[in-house]
DNA sequence: GTAGGGTTAG
């Protein structure tokens, strides 16, 4: 495949009377090599090229020169930079591997992955061959874009060059794979190393972390531990995103300690991820009090308070936050106005939510993205006012992805608004139909009002279309061990166990001070009362907060972590469990936390 | 020129 010139190549500036552009009456002619040295701007550099050609003092065949030029086009690559970047790559006589390596760094720096692998593939056509800088950028770029196919040929690739054992090849193969969702590949990648070095162990670890495999993550941990293999900050960076995925308090504050301990604790970052990994284990004062000793606090410091703040509901603290970060001149960022905007919607906040929105944008111009809009539809449609909600999504200038309709369709639900749901379900549908957890807040909604036949139907459909919906599933720290419960288990009478006696009886209590079980979101029709009773008395969350309290000294708190939203009935439940039982009970849902005490939530039952 | 803190989806 022959390299094709790209459109948008700046002209030369061969009009300019050409001198020396940076030392205008120097005798004798500089080195061009030197000028580009001190060059600052693409024009500049243009300039250096047009005055090396006029002066003579290179011979285009000079492969240092181009090579230097290439290099600074694609340090920090703009559209014209790389455009430039291309036309000198293009115009070499003979291209060599160094300034392909520049060109196809840049791209993936760009995040122009296609341009960078086609390039190679003609490159490659050309019989260049490519040695083990060239597969970092490329297979970042593979990466960058999900390309997986790409990511495979490169690392086929590799092997035969017998580069796939490289110590930079490695670990950006590893990252390839898991950011292509791929973790098992990575894995084979890394189990094909005789010795990994901690950059592959980083790479594998991060990789679990980000695809949600916190155990095997924390397992690679303890292996290199017991290999005494040096753990560096970057290894506890996605250790801690580990333990914030299990919500594992007790491992995070061994973390801490070692981290202290082997003087990480002198990394910002480090920092950083402890806040937000006590925050997401439900400990917001030990993220506070970490925060507040912190000497040096930067833009993710400040939104990791500012986040956290907004998930356990206290909006007030995070506006609080964002107040102190500007007296102190902090830059906020995208995450940040992510934070509060997340922090209003949790409490109903919609002018104040509103007028964040409109801060980011006007007074310092970052440019929303589908995430912040998803905070505006979520602001908007939890506070029950669904039709601006609707038009803010039809109104943008982009066109909403199903997750916008999703954040309207929950809001539906909160609302019990069926007519919109089934419209805006209709919406998702048309784009993505194979998400379980649309059909069950439809379902939901047709069972809350009494459309038995459209229940049916809908269960029909998910089956037809291959929907799967999601278990239930809650967990808890118990004595360094984190135990896992399944919505369900328990219904069927072989796996009765002596958790669930024990549930039976608490639930007894429950009723004396007042609990009378909510069944209508349960979905069957041909249920009876007790039946469907049973059917919310196994939930995951209340086996877990059973678990908790009987295994637990009594006034210990109980936290727990549920990956869907908390039911209604649970979310009662709770309630009565501490004053019933005397226990602060920490629930962290999928979205946010809710800590129960005195018979209250912190939500305020607004969620 | 390899791994990388704060968001990730109701």
């Amino acid at each position: 495949m022959a390299i094709s010139s790209p459109s948008l190549i700046p002209s030369f500036p061969h009009r300019e009377t050409i001198t020396n552009p940076l030392k205008p009456d120097t005798l004798n002619p500089p080195n061009p090599i030197l000028l580009i040295s001190k060059c600052t701007s693409l024009r500049e550099l243009m300039q250096i090229h047009a005055y090396a050609i006029k002066s003579h003092v290179y011979n285009h065949k000079d492969h240092s020169f181009i090579t230097k030029m290439i290099n600074f086009c694609t340090e920090s690559p703009t559209t014209s930079s790389m455009s430039y970047a291309r036309h000198l790559f293009d115009a070499m006589p003979e291209p060599d591997i160094v300034s392909f390596n520049s060109i196809a760094r840049g791209y993936s720096r760009s995040l122009n992955p296609i341009v960078s692998f086609a390039l190679f593939v003609g490159v490659l056509e050309g019989g260049m061959s490519p040695d083990h800088y060239t597969f970092p950028s490329l297979l970042k770029a593979c990466a960058a874009a999900k390309g997986l196919e790409e990511g495979r040929q490169l690392h086929c690739l590799s092997m035969k060059l017998g580069l796939d054992g490289d110590v930079f090849v490695c670990p950006t193969l590893i990252n390839m794979y898991t950011e292509c969702e791929d973790v098992d590949a990575a894995r084979r990648v890394f189990d094909r190393i005789i010795e990994p070095c901690v950059v592959s162990y980083n790479a594998m670890i991060t990789g679990y972390a980000r695809r949600n495999r916190p155990n095997e993550a924390l397992s690679l941990f303890r292996e290199m531990q017991g290999k005494s293999l040096k753990v560096n900050e970057i290894t506890l960076l996605s250790v801690l995103s580990s333990c914030s995925l299990l919500g594992s308090l007790g491992l995070g504050k061994w973390i801490h300690e070692y981290a202290t301990k082997h003087g990480f604790c002198k990394y910002v970052k480090v920092n950083t991820a402890l806040i937000d990994m006590f925050a997401k284990c439900g400990s917001l004062d030990d993220a506070v009090s970490l925060f507040e000793k912190m000497r040096h606090k930067d833009t993710p410091a400040w939104s990791a308070m500012i986040v956290a703040y907004a998930n356990h509901g206290e909006a007030e603290k995070s506006m609080l936050m964002f107040e102190r970060m500007r007296s102190e001149s902090v830059q906020p960022d995208e995450i940040t106005f992510l934070g509060l905007l997340n922090a209003c919607s949790h409490r109903g906040l919609v002018e104040e939510g509103r007028k964040y929105f409109s801060r980011m944008v006007n007074e310092f111009k970052i440019v929303p993205s589908i995430k912040h809009y998803g905070s505006m539809v979520d602001l908007l449609g939890r506070a029950g006012r669904l039709d601006d909600a609707y038009r803010f999504i039809d109104t943008l200038h982009i066109s909403p992805t199903p997750m916008l309709w999703r954040i309207l369709l929950s809001s539906c639900s909160s609302h019990n608004d069926l007519k919109l749901a089934e419209k805006v379900s209709e919406r998702i549908f048309e784009m993505d139909d194979s998400h379980g957890g649309d059909y069950v807040i439809l379902s939901n909604l047709y069972a809350r009002n009494k459309k038995w036949e459209d229940v049916d139907f809908l269960r029909k459909v998910m089956k037809d279309r291959r929907a799967v919906k999601i278990p239930g599933c809650s967990s808890i720290e118990v004595k360094n061990v984190v135990h896992e419960f399944f919505s369900g288990d328990g219904v069927k009478s072989n796996t009765h166990t002596k958790l669930h006696i024990a549930l039976d009886e608490m639930v007894k209590e429950l009723k004396v001070a007042g609990y009378v079980p909510d069944t209508s979101m349960v979905v069957h029709a041909d249920m009876s009362d007790h039946e469907k009773e049973i059917a919310v008395r196994y939930h995951s969350e209340k086996l877990a907060i059973a678990f908790g309290v009987l295994n637990t000294p009594p006034g210990t708190t109980v936290r727990v972590v549920k990956n869907l939203r908390v039911c209604r009935d649970c979310h009662n439940a709770a309630k009565l469990i501490s004053v019933v039982f005397g226990r602060r009970v920490v629930l962290r849902d999928v979205q946010r936390f809710h800590h129960f005490e005195d018979g209250k939530c912190s939500c305020g039952d607004f969620w």
